[in-house]
DNA sequence: GCCAACGTTGGC
DNA sequence: GCCAACGTTGGC
């Protein structure tokens, strides 16, 4: 079964927010590689909850997909901020999924942190350059973080 | 706020 | 189809 990583802005929408709403829509990705590893997507899997563009950026918690890809309605949404100019009902190339609140790590573990650990490396999120919001993540590279829990 | 890296746009 | 210019991401 596929893992993966999500981003988020805690700003935005942290792993607090999950928690407390125990369920949402994963909305607002606009970039087609991210969007296509959404529609890889399965209910059932599990993902990495990752703040980003924060004081703390790391790996914050567990979510699961609880409802596969579908079209994402925000991108027809004139008063959202992910409305996209170019979108149409009948060609809405952007696709939501539906995550529930897992778990949330007692200490989060920071970017620094995975960067250090060498069974990493390969790790989509530490490449140099690397600013996927939406990734995979091997069974042996779940395993591994969720050991440095 | 800076800046490296990347994706997208649009002229040609 | 190339590629320069521009906008965005995201760590620091």
């Amino acid at each position: 079964m596929p893992y993966w990583l999500m981003k988020s802005e805690p700003d935005e929408f942290s792993i607090l927010d999950l928690e407390q709403k125990g369920r949402a829509r994963w909305d607002g990705v606009r970039n087609y590689q991210a969007r296509n590893f959404l529609r890889d997507m399965a209910e059932g899997e599990l993902f990495f909850f990752y703040h980003s563009s924060c004081a703390q950026p790391g790996i914050a918690g567990i979510g699961r997909i609880v409802r596969s890809a579908y079209v994402d309605p925000t991108a027809l949404q004139t008063d959202s901020p992910y409305f996209d100019t170019k979108a149409r009902a009948e060609k809405n190339p952007w696709s939501a999924v539906d995550v529930a609140f897992v778990e949330r790590f007692q200490t989060p573990l920071s970017l620094a942190r995975l960067k250090a650990e060498t069974a990493l490396a390969q790790l989509a999120l530490v490449q140099k350059g690397s600013r996927l919001s939406v990734m995979p993540v091997s069974a042996a590279e779940w395993a591994a973080i969720l050991a440095l829990r």
